[in-house]
DNA sequence: AATTGATTTAATCATTTGTTTAAATTATAT
DNA sequence: ATATAATTTAAACAAATGATTAAATCAATT
């Protein structure tokens, strides 16, 4: 029963190129969108064999939605968790990571936000997420800086400020606001000018 | 082949909830994952009525997703547009529509980023939304405040704090950060505060 | 009441879709 | 080389799905 007994290059080749069209096209298109012809037109292999490595359309999709999971939030828990770093150099961090990982994967917060609402189980299990966010050193930090409101309402701007863009690029683009390059401009911006605006959110102290 | 010839309260009531069972099921699972026997179920009515009233479901879906469209952009077209508004009253009543909006309809956002990414053209013909944006007076009146910077970064960072919320809430509540109740009282919070960083971040001369 | 048209229903159709099966091929070990 | 196991393929299956059909019911008009 047990599949990868002899690690042949041809054997990772098959099984890697049906995760890397899985990949494409459920982050693309979503769970339903996506048929499982599709990812094995794209993957270039013969359809039963995605059923060969991953037994079903679920338990590959499971797989890839870890990932990308763990893609999404895994840049920043250790940021904000660091006890090490000071509130302006974690801001630094967050919003750096983010930009690098989404201008490389545009597809990524959408399909994760899409993905973890029908199914915020996943995320949990995946990330242990639940107490990390509100215990971090980051959360307190902006407490001690701004004792008087309630610190998520940072986290949501730094956010917001940083991954919205990506999720409204289609629309900016529709509108004929950006092009792909002028994008991109924008986002090499933002790298620099996020941080200076939350500090003058978080006033200047 | 006319339909509506006699209007009957019946005929509209059936016709009106196919319209509003499509339009909770598309908003909350998207087009692929809502299947028609889905929005029978939930309007309560036979499977035939839905193609006898509305063809097929691409149509009873473009339908609601014009919609959808309209409902999203339209609550800001007029604010963004109309040079009678300072700038300041202009942030005050974006943040004000979208939060209200969302507030009542949080699924919006995600649903239309979504359909706008899988269908540009969509969006383009539902709002003429073209050049709109570009042109408008809101863009001018950030021009002549920030002369050295893109005035996207502004519209970006006014969507990003009023939208992003609504579209990472789910995270939020698996990661056990916020509940039901403390996150409208965030969203209330928010309607106030956001203007007042926006003017931070916009320098305050 | 009878006729006509609109609406609703149950049954059915044709495709699509996820999965399985069994045979064929390829690689590995003896 | 032969036997054994792993991989690949083509064919097929069963269930799901969007749509249609024809008959039944309901409403309005004469």
């Amino acid at each position: 029963m047990s599949i990868n007994r002899n690690m042949t290059q041809k054997e990772l080749d098959t099984e890697q190129k049906i995760k890397e069209a899985a990949s494409k096209l459920f982050t693309k298109k979503g769970y339903a969108a996506t048929k499982t012809r599709d990812i094995a037109e794209e993957a270039g292999i013969n359809l039963s064999l995605l059923n060969y490595y991953f037994r079903s359309k679920e338990k590959l999709f499971n797989i890839i939605m870890g990932e990308k999971i763990r893609q999404f939030f895994g840049i920043v828990v250790p940021v904000i968790t660091d006890e090490s770093l000071t509130l302006e150099v974690k801001t630094n961090l967050f919003v750096e990571k983010y930009i690098e990982t989404l201008t490389e994967n545009p597809d990524l917060p959408l399909f994760v936000l899409h993905e973890i609402r029908n199914n915020p189980k996943h995320f949990v299990e995946e990330i242990g997420a639940n107490k990390i966010l509100m215990n971090s050193s980051l959360i307190e930090q902006i407490k001690a800086k701004k004792p008087g409101i309630n610190p998520l309402h940072f986290i949501m701007n730094l956010m917001g400020m940083s991954v919205f863009p990506f999720l409204s690029k289609p629309v900016f683009m529709a509108a004929e606001a950006v092009d792909e390059d002028s994008f991109l401009e924008l986002m090499h911006e933002r790298r620099r000018l996020i941080p200076i605006w939350m500090n003058a959110i978080l006033g200047q102290d």
